[in-house]
DNA sequence: GTTAGCATGTAAGGAGTTACATGATTTT
DNA sequence: AAAATCATGTAACTCCTTACATGCTAAC
């Protein structure tokens, strides 16, 4: 396929990697690790079930011990080009991989990914944050001027999340350049073990 | 006008209530109060004029000290039905009020709302958000026996905001209540004076 | 006189939701 | 045998964005 993988489908063949799974408990474990509340429909997840089949990144899975019976529950694989597909989409650094709606999938998918790589979307996330927050005490002095307390109220607590937001971002780098500096031997991180 | 008014129409009513605007500013002081980034389009600004328009709950100022020429601003005011509206919207308590969408927008207009719908308001807020970190928890537990460290990582710090965003939200609601109260006798909050 | 910013709009499309429609399986 | 929950899908709709199309006005 040429056109880039969207969130949804990337997280979805992100999932799949590990373990065939069918579309039922697919949503569940994206409901799991993004989104936590606001659940995502099936009205959105078996349209996307069926794009990435066509496209061919995904396959039925056609269980070879199955029973004949009971093909009630339809499992997907990923395919050669899925798997091909998923590594690009990890691998890419840029805004899909900092802005809001990618960030969370590519911290939660980091085990797969370099330490580079790793280190360069952190980044990225950390510069996209503190542009707002330039952009948040722009603001600040407008709505201040202008007497607008309960807005101003709104926007300075606005402020002090994406001021810790940062600081968190910065954890994340410190402990990732303690890895790669070898300056500690525990495993640090770890990535999820099968199913 | 029978059906709800959205988010968008809701806040385009509230800020020409105190004074006439157009599209262009209007855009200006949308993305000054709300979304603060992602600035709204104005192919989403416009057809939500013509929509309040059409409705008749805005109109288009027909200035009796203009100039015949120069028609290239075009300068809308609320009308009555608009007026009612808006008080409607605003003194309503509910998910509208409390969810993410609706949130902001609201808070930012409390100081055009009486006490008793501020503290719902809020009180709406906070359940919503203690519902969440109870959510989170349970993600958090469940993502701790998969090992899923990255995930974890994430998740706890969602957690920690939510956290902070229910301490702001007490913050907020001590503030009120000290208002109620009158056991302060300096003014606490002004809203916006005219222009 | 040309660039930059002000100003208004439309058409097509993206990424999701809700509501609907259906049926199998497990639990009580 | 009824209720819950597992399981898959579609159709219509919502609300927004991007890209386009247009023209005025102020500054340099």
């Amino acid at each position: 396929m040429s056109t880039r993988a969207t969130t949804l489908e990337f997280a979805v063949l992100g999932l799949l990697h590990d373990v065939p799974l069918h579309g039922y408990v697919l949503r569940k474990r994206l409901n799991l690790m993004f989104g936590a509340f606001r659940a995502l429909s099936y009205g959105s997840l078996y349209p996307c079930l069926k794009r990435l089949t066509d496209a061919g990144l995904i396959a039925e899975v056609t269980g070879g011990h199955e029973h004949c019976t009971h093909r009630t529950r339809i499992e997907y694989r990923l395919t050669d080009a899925g798997a091909e597909s998923l590594a690009r989409s990890l691998r890419q650094t840029g805004p899909e991989s900092w802005d809001d709606d990618g960030f969370g999938i590519h911290f939660s998918f980091f085990a797969r990914v370099d330490a580079h790589t790793r280190m360069r979307i952190l980044a990225g996330r950390r510069t996209r944050l503190v542009e707002r927050l330039a952009a948040t005490d722009q603001v600040l002095n407008t709505l201040r001027e202008r007497a607008d307390d309960y807005a101003v109220v709104l926007h300075e607590h606005g402020r002090e999340s994406l001021a810790r937001d940062i600081g968190w971002i910065d954890e994340q780098m410190s402990a990732e350049s303690a890895v790669t500096d070898g300056t500690t031997t525990t495993e640090i991180r770890r990535s999820t073990d099968g199913n």
